[in-house]
Order: C-alpha cells, then sequence, then structure tokens
DNA sequence: CAGCAGTATATCGGACCGATATAGTGGGCG
DNA sequence: CGCCCACTATATCGGTCCGATATACTGCTG
C-alpha cells in the first residue's frame, strides 16, 4: 500500500517525507499519516529500495534506487488475489503510465470482475436480508445497501469507460496523450 | 469502529462472533477479519461492555449488558472531530434507529458538512495539480480525481435525500415506518 | 515582535488486517 | 458406506497503518 504509493511518486523525482504525504492527499483517496509515512520510508530504505539525504538541517529527500524501481513493477503488475481493495487499485491507476496498454487492460478486467461480483453479493444480501429470517432492515440500513449498489454500479461504469479509452488508445496510439492529456476540467 | 459494530449488532440480540461477521458483511461496507473480531470481542468482555457464554462445545454466544448499551449510546452519539471516515459513519446509519429524529439530522448535517469540504478540497487540488508549477496529471490520474468529485457529488445528494426524508418524518410521524418500511427493492 | 499557520521529522500505543492453524458439521456422490 | 469438500467456528501471529503527541524552524500579518 504505502510502498506502492512512495515508489510511485518517487519514480519521476525525488521528494521529502511531507511532499509525498501533500502529493498523495492531492490524489485524493487517501491521507496518509505521519505514523505510517515515516516509519514506512525507514523501513524502504532499510529494505534498500530508496535513499535518503539530508538536505540542509532537518530535511531529508528521499529518491528512488534501481532495487525500488524494479520493485515498483513487481507492485504495479503483481497478481494479489486479496480483494484488491479500493485503496490499492486507485493507486496502481495513479501510476498506470508505468505500464503498457495490455497491462492496464488486464488490470481494469480484473478490478471489474471483483466489483461485478460484489455487486451480486450485495443484491442476494439485500434479498437474504429482507426474507422472512429476521427483523426487517429499518429505511437508513435500506439506504445503506441501495447506496453500495448503486456507487458499485457507478465504478463498473467508470471502469467500462476507461476500457474503452485504454482500448482506442491502442487502436490509434498517440504518443503524447497519456502524459499531456486535454486538461478539459481545467477550469 | 469494531467496538460500535459489535455493541450495535447484540442491541437487538445476542449472537456468534462468525454470526457477527456475517450480519456486518451483509451491510456490505466492511468485511471485518477474524484478526480484528476475536480480539475485539475479547477486549469488548474485558472491558464490561459484553458477556460471553458458552453455547454448546466451541461455539460463543455474545450478549450486551447495561454498561455497553450506555457505551453504544456515548458512541453513536460522539462527536469525533476525526474526519468520521466514511466506514464510521455508515456504521453510525445501520443503528439510526437507536437514535431520536434531531440528533439524526445533526449526524447527517455534520456528515454533509465534511462531504462539502472535501468536494472543495478535490476541486482545489485539480485546479492545483493542473498549474504550471509540475507535470501535468496523465488522464488516468485525471480520471481518478473526477470520480472522485463525482462520487461525492452522488454521497452529498444522498444525504440531502436522507435530510429531507428524516425531516417529512419528524414533520409527520409515523411509529412503525422506522422498523418495517415498505420493502420497494424486496423483489 | 508576538502570535499563528504551515513545513518538517519522529515516536508511541493501539486497532485492524491477512495468513494460518485447528476442528467439528453436513451434504453430495460414487 | 466412506470420502471429500464446503461451511461453521474460534483463535493467534506478525506486521501495517492510524491518531495523538512532541519538537522545532520558517514566514507572514497585525
Amino acid at each position: 500500500m504505502l510502498d506502492l504509493a512512495v515508489l510511485g511518486l518517487l519514480r519521476d523525482a525525488p521528494l521529502h517525507g511531507y511532499e509525498l504525504k501533500q502529493r498523495l492527499a492531492d490524489l485524493g483517496f487517501w491521507r496518509v499519516s505521519f505514523g505510517s509515512l515515516y516509519p514506512g520510508l525507514k523501513r524502504l530504505e532499510r529494505q534498500g529500495f530508496i535513499e535518503s539525504l539530508r538536505d540542509g538541517g532537518r530535511k531529508k529527500t528521499y529518491q528512488l534506487v534501481p532495487k525500488g524501481q524494479s520493485h515498483l513493477e513487481f507492485l504495479l503488475t503483481e497478481e494479489t488475489d486479496t480483494v484488491e481493495e479500493e485503496r490499492h487499485f486507485h493507486l496502481r491507476l495513479a501510476f498506470f503510465r508505468y505500464l503498457d496498454g495490455a497491462t492496464r487492460i488486464k488490470s481494469l478486467d480484473r478490478r471489474r470482475n471483483e466489483l461485478v461480483q460484489r455487486l451480486a453479493d450485495s443484491r442476494r444480501s439485500m434479498r437474504k436480508v429482507n426474507g422472512r429470517g429476521q427483523q426487517r432492515p429499518d429505511r437508513y440500513t435500506r439506504a445503506l445497501m441501495e447506496r453500495g449498489v448503486r456507487s458499485t454500479e457507478a465504478d463498473i461504469a467508470w471502469l467500462d469507460q476507461l476500457i474503452a479509452a485504454e482500448r482506442s488508445e491502442q487502436a490509434r496510439p498517440s504518443s503524447t496523450e497519456l502524459f499531456q492529456g486535454g486538461s478539459q476540467w481545467a477550469k
């Protein structure tokens, strides 16, 4: 989790610990705590994935070393049979630019399959909990379950868009697209 | 987190640890692990919030005691200045039936304010990351950030619905609604 | 120049997780 | 009948991540 985040962010440029936290927060889905970050950076250094150099007194700059780069590649492509939790997948997506198109589609498809499975589970448990076995759920529990279904559906639709975009990108490759992009939402 | 889940689920009826896990999974937003659950149950028993009784050999039935019930009330109403993370709020919602209308609305409003704040932060960091300071984000990072905004917006709209429903419920109270409910999605 | 917000690193105890161990139960199927 | 397999059920271990807290420097604003 943290390893993927740190190695991914350091891939393009060295950063301070504090900067890493901010960059990660900017992605919007994980506000990592210092209680994870600093021990995590130590761990990564001990494992030989990154190097730190003191930078004018109290600051420390962290940079990726080759061993860390190959570990990053591993983390981006490994097939974790564990549920591929949301955060993990989003993190991967944030570093998709380091993967080739085929690998991206594979990863997107995996995620999609999990969500379809989860959707089926949600619907099943709605039926179950509404059956004659136990007390019917109150309207808040119902709202909660419905929200789960709707947001999973929205995520599947979102993935479908990403998959379609990736396929059409592969059909008509334009080398600059991924890095520059049109800033449609730039305001 | 776990405390709230366990005490809330035991409020209406005693359950086995394994059943607790299943009930929680049925709510759809948290598949608690045994590595949390069983140590957690021990902790709650040690603190005097629940009691366990062996039930024909290897099973254990857990039940709420009065001290646990008042702790549940505390957990449901305390104002955690910590981010009121999603899971925590959803858990509260699952036990909203134990709160009065005014407290419910207060809790919904708090959550809504947080989401509005988060939405503003997301939009700000989109603008920031698109500025001339650093490298423009690739299309996957963009998709990720857009998704964050959309899902936060959807959640705010969802909360608005719940708040409206709660208000109209308070205007026209019908004692059975909350517990029975029309099973619109029962099919 | 006092105060306050932001930058920056670090540690501590505790919550939660995934993996793993162990074992009983109940059903399907040859 | 005997075998296997999936499910029920409890438990522990090492490790990750978190919130709280401490410390201290910087830069701005009133």
